[in-house]
DNA sequence: GCATTAACAGCCG
DNA sequence: CGGCTGTTAATGC
């Protein structure tokens, strides 16, 4: 259980639910911290939670078939994650990691059903977030066939300081550059070029594991 | 051409 | 020291 306080703090969609709901949300969630380079759940795993970053940085990630690593998505402060597999009740398919160190709230599965059966905020804000994300899945693909190196960096940069996803994302996020290149699927050289290109356009500003943005639109291209 | 891997030196905490 | 960064060389599609 964790504080009204707390829960408000971390969780933007606090805001919709009535004061019942509030109260049910928050003695069903607990907070825990994860170190960096920690597994939050691995692939196959049954991790009966829906997940929130309070603060830090998780990616969702797998390894390919010839052994490779593969980043598929980023999370950082404010993000909600992981409704697919417990709404489908399904094993996760997905490792999920702690790029640095990481605050997370997790609501059990009971308490995150009550709230899809009982809150018309929750619901409204599930929504939302599932739109969100489709349209960040088709620019996923438009990112892996149209774009070159520094746009698909650049793509990678704008969702993860996406503020709809992310809400409680500022300007400034510690990844280091090969991070960036493994949700990119570049190599850390080609990522650390594209970068540098992105710097010189003013678009962002690199120092040491940390980037900086200006505007997480700018760096999304057209549809943003 | 453009991206990848390998390798290495420099830098910073 | 160990992790991260910036660069270059060799190789591949």
């Amino acid at each position: 259980m964790i504080s009204l306080e707390l829960l408000n703090r971390a969780a933007v969609w606090a805001a919709e639910l009535t004061e019942e709901e509030r109260e049910r949300a928050r003695k069903g969630i607990i907070e825990k911290t994860y170190g960096k380079g920690v597994y939050v759940c691995h692939q196959g795993d049954r991790f009966n939670a829906w997940a929130g970053v309070f603060t830090g940085l998780v990616k969702v990630a797998t390894v390919s078939d010839r052994g490779k690593q593969v980043s598929l998505a980023g999370f950082t402060n404010g993000a909600w994650f992981g409704e697919g597999s417990l709404i489908k009740g399904e094993m996760r398919r997905y490792d999920i990691v702690a790029l640095r160190d990481s605050r997370l709230m997790l609501m059990d599965a009971g308490t995150f059903a009550w709230l899809l059966d009982n809150s018309v905020g929750f619901n409204r804000y599930l929504v939302r977030q599932f739109n969100e994300r489709l349209g960040q899945f088709i620019g996923q693909v438009e990112n892996d066939r149209m774009l070159d190196a520094a746009g698909r960096v650049a793509r990678t940069l704008g969702s993860l300081f996406n503020p709809r996803t992310n809400p409680g994302v500022g300007q400034q996020l510690a990844i280091t550059q090969e991070e960036v290149g493994l949700l990119s699927g570049l190599s850390r050289q080609v990522t650390n070029q594209s970068l540098k290109l992105l710097e010189g356009r003013g678009k962002l500003t690199v120092g040491r594991g940390g980037i900086a943005i200006r505007d997480w639109r700018d760096l999304m291209g057209s549809n943003a």
